[in-house]
DNA sequence: CTGTTAGCGCTTTCAT
DNA sequence: ATGAAAGCGCTAACAG
């Protein structure tokens, strides 16, 4: 069922059809009253396809996450969802996993569907500004990364300071009388680096220098916090307070301090990184900086709403991190 | 750029650069390689949409669930789109948040954009099966229910025997003694309820028939989990073993239990449902019923895809759950 | 093996 | 206010 049959049941040209369809003006109020009948009772959808072969924006996002499962990305993959769906756009999303080539095939495919605009969560995507492979496609529509950058003409960010953030956590500990503070770097990702930077920071800030020896490197889970506590600990160096770069490791930290018999914050204070659920289901109750994803994705879909309808003028911009202060610290 | 400008630069026609594009066969290896050298140096990317216009399938499977923030969403969501990335097609996701209106209005628009395959995932979804304004976009291609169901001809499901799920967590229970049971409802889905049902059932097994009067109505959140355990102590009603609906909701029936002084498990013991990662944040972590929501995904991916590909035959499935022991039970 | 051509279903001038 | 017709970029049937 398409046009030409509405057309022919109303007894109209397909024109016509089309203008009430799109609610074009020029149609009499008898004419669209019958188009309008035919329509309702024929189950006829219009092929968005045709329609946008004939020139006409399809109205499709496509957003790339590292992995949604991560509750970080879920939200702000969720915002970014909801938003778009509300300004008439519907999103397809890639998990990539970090991997390029996925984010590559990805990317051909969205291209080769004329998607309006692609988002970028996470500053692993840094890389693809870069990428021979994957820079063509990004300069075929309006792209903005969610904390991360990449320098292409077309190309926005919006930004968190996590150097900012870390920064707040140390500060934190240090207001509550730790001074043996260690910082765990859980993933090898620029914001990760810029989190150690902070931290490194503001030790230098409050006159310790060795900040750059405090960085604990695991894996980001429950499993990697509790592996570097042991570490830690079997090494003997004093420690009161433990900065995270993810609630989830931060967690593990927690439970593996208290196991060694250690209380959590009176004798080691640990706060964590994203003021996720996990958060506040872990006990104690985890102070975590919040990174405002719902905030970023929210600035993300206006950026590039603006840059696709062409409604300047556009900028990046970086948002500040807050401390959520609770039990762990 | 498009296909004429690529045969043009090669001097061939259209046809031939369709040919060597699509790997077809009737292509000389002199001509190919000439087409193929003019394709590398242009950054010409096909048009999938002139694609679908000729009557290929764009291969791209719609995705509704309810939240992708709420974890077992979001793994039952990865899984999908891994697995259907892997086969070469892309997602669009919508979080519905259960409202209809949106699943309709989300329905809709893939229809238009012919959508190959329709995955719905969630018991809320059961609805729509019946609903006047939805149904027919669930007939324009084929429909894949992960635990849930609809009675339309081209729709399938996988299921998840909730009810025996919940009844593992009971048995559990009675096995380590527990004799005071309560359970805890957080959403009014057919899940929820199914859940509830093997809850009542299991108690009735074992010879206790008031489980109907054991049901705690509650939010599913942490808060929600709290207020349930309040409400019940509050109550003076005896206790020693709660079967909650969410392992969300279980880490505050835990965190509640505590804070009244009482141990987990020793005095209460605690299950959740899921098996997420809230059960291992937990603490203490939390037993729980895995209802496999990759397994499902898995499943469900395979089933929608033998049925695009019309390979058949095809048949709904029912999983069964397990239950995951650690310390809260 | 290669080229010509007719659609696919819509939007949009341009006539009338 | 309405209709006729061109064109969007591709696939595939057909002709050569």
């Amino acid at each position: 069922m398409n046009i030409y049959d509405i057309a022919r049941e109303a007894g109209v040209s397909i024109s016509t059809v089309s203008r009430v369809l799109n609610n074009k003006g020029n149609v009499t109020a008898a004419t669209r009253a019958r188009v309008e009948r035919v329509l309702a009772r024929s189950n006829y959808t219009p092929s968005a396809i045709a329609r946008g072969m004939a020139g006409k924006p399809l109205r499709t996002i496509a957003v790339l996450t590292v992995d949604i499962r991560v509750p970080h990305y879920a939200r702000t993959a969720y915002t970014i969802e909801r938003e778009f769906s509300r300004r008439g756009y519907e999103v397809s999303l890639c998990n990539t996993g970090g991997e390029r080539a996925e984010a590559i095939r990805y990317l051909r495919a969205v291209t080769e569907k004329h998607a309006d605009g692609i988002v970028l969560v996470g500053s692993i995507f840094n890389q693809l500004g870069s990428d021979p492979q994957a820079a063509p496609f990004l300069r075929e529509a309006p792209v903005v990364l969610a904390n991360g950058r990449i320098d292409l003409p077309n190309s926005y960010s919006v930004l968190v300071d996590d150097r900012h953030g870390a920064a707040l956590a140390v500060e934190h500990l240090m207001a509550r009388g730790c001074r043996d503070l260690f910082c765990v770097r859980d993933v090898a990702t620029e914001s990760a680096e810029a989190k150690c930077e902070g931290f490194v920071r503001a030790l230098e800030h409050a006159g310790i220098s060795d900040g750059q020896d405090r960085i604990l490197d695991t894996g980001q889970s429950i499993a990697g916090g509790e592996e570097a506590v042991k570490a830690l600990l079997a090494s003997g160096r004093r420690v009161d307070g433990i900065v995270c770069g993810e609630d989830i490791t931060a967690s593990g930290v927690v439970r593996a301090l208290r196991a060694a018999g250690l209380r959590v914050p009176q004798d080691v204070a640990v706060t964590g990184y994203n003021d996720s659920e996990y958060a506040r289901v872990c006990d104690p109750a985890l102070t975590s900086v919040d990174n405002k994803p719902e905030l970023v994705a929210m600035l993300c879909v206006q950026l590039l709403e603006s840059l696709i309808e062409k409604t300047g003028p556009f900028s990046s911009v970086t948002i500040q991190p807050e401390l959520v202060v609770r039990d762990s610290a």
